[in-house]
DNA sequence: TTTATATATGAGCAATCGTTCATTCGATCG
DNA sequence: CGATCGAATGAACGATTGCTCATATATAAA
């Protein structure tokens, strides 16, 4: 009961179709949407497309604890969407790249034109 | 134990970096990445984008069966990102707009850049 | 109408996710 | 040094996810 009978499958379409799917990073590309698929997530980041920001800053600016931002924060790092930087105590976060960006703009235009 | 002491807190920083979260849809905006963010549907995507196919190519194409497709299909289609077409017995299913390509291309692009 | 085929959907389940709580690490200050 | 503060991390827990299995719906053919 996997798939249809076969006499009414489109070979060539599927063919064609394998050849672009077959190539790509398929698993990278989905990681990468899903770290961008939580709601604290996007808020970090949207914050830092503003300004560079400390975890404190960033922890009071959306009333969360500062433990769910590191959490965060860490996700985020091992996908190089923000890059740290200590200063004494404190430590800085920013966009890692302008990808970030340009993702968030195609996205809100997406989400906009229902 | 939730935020640090407030005097060292940057407020100005804070209160520009709210300013441009708030208005944002960020749940919206979450929601369409989380979307994205699973390799079926990636898989899926990707296979629309080069042309229309019903569902029963999607189910050879990738090796999963009917029901995972169509389970994945009903997400999509409620996120408006794809759009289906019937025709008989069978239902083609194309991409419902252009964000997703563009989106795919700039994620592709913060991959091939690690 | 009965049968068959393509698709859609509901229930149930293992796996994953995001949080909280407690603790630890790192750096500064007394 | 010990105390303190910001940040990071591990464990645990409820909630969500994506699958399978079984069944329902829709269209077509016999």
């Amino acid at each position: 009961m996997e798939t249809c009978s076969e006499t009414l499958v489109h070979p060539e379409a599927v063919a064609e179709a394998r050849k672009a799917v077959g190539g790509a990073p398929v698993e990278a590309l989905a990681e990468t949407f899903k770290v961008l698929g939580d709601p604290t997530r996007v808020r970090i980041l949207l914050a830092l497309s503003v300004r560079e920001l400390c975890v404190c800053d960033l922890a009071e600016l959306f009333d969360v604890s500062q433990s769910a931002v590191s959490h965060q924060l860490r996700i985020l790092r091992a996908h190089r969407l923000v890059r740290p930087r200590r200063e004494g105590r404190l430590v800085y976060y920013r966009l890692d790249d302008d990808h970030v960006r340009t993702l968030f703009a195609e996205g809100l235009r997406h989400v906009k034109e229902g």
